[in-house]
DNA sequence: CTGAAAGCGCTTACAG
DNA sequence: CTGAAAGCGCTTACAG
């Protein structure tokens, strides 16, 4: 059983009587129809159950209404959160969206950059900082409009249009709320792989504050992560680690998901939080409320990066010309119980 | 600066002296070519940076390598999970999926479907029971390959290709496991709304099974939500409500993301868990051995069921036939501290 | 207000 | 082994 051909804009315009061009008119709208030959459309149309060929359209029109977004992980509740502003903004000005989940993975980076290449989409998305350079080469050479979100625009000598938020302020942020409650030294820092600007950023942030205030550094306490694996286990692991040589006063951990499994440890070690060992975050996602302690932590306006960004891409596409293509939001320091 | 035309098949055979089916000849290999005309091809190619275009070869061949994924809500652990798993199998077997999260809303169930319809992707998985059956009927009028995951696929008269799991047997081995520990009764149940089949089996199969041990049924201590909002929220405010009327001895929930907000009100009150009140969930989310106490709860095997599916999609795309098209996959229930 | 016709960039029998 | 040609289902000047 295999499906007879559907039915096309020939097929109605039979249907209707009249020529296959008048079908697109009144689909389309693109000329003035009598409002009898509409209705007789409109009619057969119904009974054929026609639907328009966006592919048909697309390759005579030269553009599409589809978007790719690259993202590492759709289970991350930071990249779930930011994959589901980006869909809803691009579904509210007519675009479907490719998803690709690149798992930080260079070969999977440039396959799907190849693949939505060829699919032609309007517009690509990058939720972070590709790691494959030769796959950011390709989107360029294409000129096909493309937007990163959340990371820098900046890539060697290429420059490409951004939507981000001010890591190293987030950092500092941090450093300055643990000085106002008497926090001046022992700071810990624990992070997954530095991989993408927004990650380096923060530690860069993080240092320069920390000298700032003139605090001694100690790195004992740092624990930065050579390579991806389960976000809430690597928190674990650190703390582990941490404490083997000494025990600091406080932890900044650049990401929400990795400060869950610091927090576990530290409650099954029965160490006091916020008392004994402060932990802050960064992200604030939902879970930040959940978890007890409740998490501080710093807050990215993700819906807002996402609708800046789409408005952005979407003026490029559209060929209009952008008045700022590198958007800088702020940061916020939720306080909540564990710091 | 609007992007000159992008090289095509025509661009290369021109520069490589040949023909343009020749080109398409040794892209896809159709034909016999000679190594010398074929290294004069890829040179052009590479000279031009020629991308094949995705969308006038599904023209001409009438079938595209895009699929289209719907889901009530990214953000979700269990949902964001299913997501990955679908979008993974389906990129290995050279397809591209289109992200459609429909947050319940029967309006954009059919306007992404009709989206869906338009693309003329190869196939639809449907990652809940869809609530609009109109757009149901749509996707079947248009002959398009149709796959539901973790839902019935019996709609009224119509079936369509499913791979659930066994909803009924999960609550069983709830209400057993609570049996084997000496918990007969005042046994709770916390549900976000009972909107599609997954849900609607699971309160069915725990009434059952508590009939079947002839335990009483307490509906003081059931509360099953109305409308969607916030799930943690959702199990928070249950609570709220069940306390207000006694003290269940155990709280069946038939999701982990509801689960935790049951967890955290319980613990604000100082209920003990499991000693006062046993907390079961449902997803295994992997949050759930976050949480303190580590949460008990029905295991789905998620990455299974996207597996399966997608080769049974796959196949119907293909037209071959299937043997079974409802494979029915068991839940397992996994012991922690909660209950 | 409606139609005839070209063409978007490919694939695919078919010839030679 | 390579090419000439039709055609996928549309949009879009252009005529009338």
């Amino acid at each position: 059983m295999r499906k007879s051909r559907l039915p096309t804009m020939w097929d109605v315009a039979k249907r209707a009587g009249v020529t296959q061009a008048t079908v697109s008119h009144v689909i389309n709208g693109t000329a003035p129809i009598s409002e009898k030959v509409r209705k007789r459309v409109i009619e057969a149309i119904d009974e054929l159950g026609y639907v328009p060929n966006a592919v048909a359209r697309s390759l005579k029109q030269n553009k599409t209404n589809t978007l790719g977004l690259l993202i590492p992980d759709v289970q991350s509740g930071y990249y779930s959160e930011m994959t589901k502003a980006v869909e809803e903004n691009a579904r509210k000005k007519g675009y479907i969206t490719f998803l690709c989940n690149t798992s930080y993975n260079q070969q999977l980076e440039e396959l799907y950059i190849n693949n939505l290449l060829q699919q032609h989409v309007a517009g690509i998305v990058l939720g972070y900082g590709l790691l494959n350079e030769k796959a950011l080469f390709k989107i360029r050479n294409s000129r096909t409009p493309v937007l990163i979100i959340d990371g820098s625009g900046q890539f060697g000598d290429i420059h490409i249009p951004s939507v981000e938020v001010d890591n190293h302020k987030g950092s500092r942020l941090v450093v300055e709320y643990l000085h106002s409650i008497g926090i001046t030294r022992d700071i810990g820092f624990i992070s997954e792989p530095l991989q993408h600007s927004a990650l380096q950023r923060r530690f860069e942030g993080f240092i320069n504050s920390l000298k700032h205030f003139g605090y001694s550094i100690n790195d004992d306490f740092f624990n930065i992560e050579t390579k991806q694996y389960d976000k809430i286990k690597m928190g674990y692991n650190a703390v582990e680690r941490i404490l083997q040589k000494g025990r600091p006063r406080a932890i900044f951990v650049t990401s929400d998901q990795v400060a869950l499994g610091v927090i576990k440890r530290l409650k099954e070690l029965k160490v006091k939080i916020p008392e004994e060992v402060a932990v802050i975050g960064y992200d604030d996602v939902p879970l930040a409320t959940v978890v007890t302690p409740r998490l501080t932590t710093v807050s990215q306006p993700i819906y807002s990066m996402a609708q800046q960004g789409l408005n952005m891409i979407l003026k490029i596409i559209e060929g209009k010309t952008v008045e700022n293509d590198r958007v800088l939001l702020q940061p916020t320091l939720v306080v909540r119980e564990s710091a």
